[in-house]
DNA sequence: GATTTAATGCAAACAGATTTGCATTTAAAG
DNA sequence: CTTTAAATGCAAATCTGTTTGCATTAAATC
């Protein structure tokens, strides 16, 4: 049976109150706040039972690693150019099922938008390394 | 100063015919029809100076190695559920500007689609291995 | 509090895609 | 035809992300 650690809530919280999709890399140091030796392989043992759950939803975004985030209804993400961060967003539309030739059928589709977001397009002076 | 070998003509012949993406793996079967001791570096060495003289592009589609096709204007791509097989969409749309909240600026977009293609879905014991 | 065993931390191993070192081949310039 | 260096083939090395072995820790049960 599944047992309730420190470290097993700290991941889910940090996976909870962050608003987009986190690279493993990112859950451990947001996690190490809160339980200070966590350790990478933990992260990764954690997010595969929660994966297996249903709890939480692996996200691919073309050339990049692996994201999670908790689990919810069909969403995009937004990769800004500036930060690198992945924002999600909420809005969707059905023009995907016709943008196909006769004889294919679309069963899913996902989509990724690249720009800047409020933050980056702010100051000229965005990079990677000072905003957001 | 750059070489027309056999090896590159092969392989630059194989991504022209191909309308769809392929894999290095792929390019080095189908160009093992014209040059059969072709390795799998000399595919790797030339698609890196294909795509710097930008007549070659890398596709990144979530989760899957990057795939390389002919340079062409901007489109999508289909990934087949049943063969795996991915192809190019041609139609695109301008309602993924729109879809952002405000203070995000789209400068570019990725969609792919899932389903099945045209082989796919005409038998009911459509597999990866059986069927296109 | 003692017992049981799932979960952790750490280091080492793994997996897949891609690159590199080097001897050999070969295109193309003289 | 000879020369020269780019390109190739092959094997080994690399890189990044992820998993695993194992001794130790610590939840949950008794």
């Amino acid at each position: 049976m599944i047992r309730h650690t420190r470290q097993r809530s700290a991941i889910q919280e940090v996976l909870s109150s962050a608003q987009r999709p986190l690279l493993p890399q990112e859950i451990l140091q947001a996690s190490q706040a809160a339980v200070p030796h966590l350790n990478l392989a933990t992260i990764y043992r954690n997010l595969n039972t929660l994966v297996e759950e249903g709890l939480v939803t692996p996200v691919h975004l073309p050339n990049q690693a692996t994201r999670f985030e908790r689990t919810a209804h069909h969403h995009h993400h937004f990769v800004c150019n500036g930060c690198e961060k992945v924002f999600d967003i909420h809005e969707c539309s059905d023009v995907f099922n016709g943008m196909v030739p006769p004889g294919f059928a679309v069963q899913r589709h996902e989509l990724t938008l690249y720009g800047q977001c409020p933050s980056c397009s702010n100051s000229h002076t965005a990079s990677k390394h000072v905003c957001c």
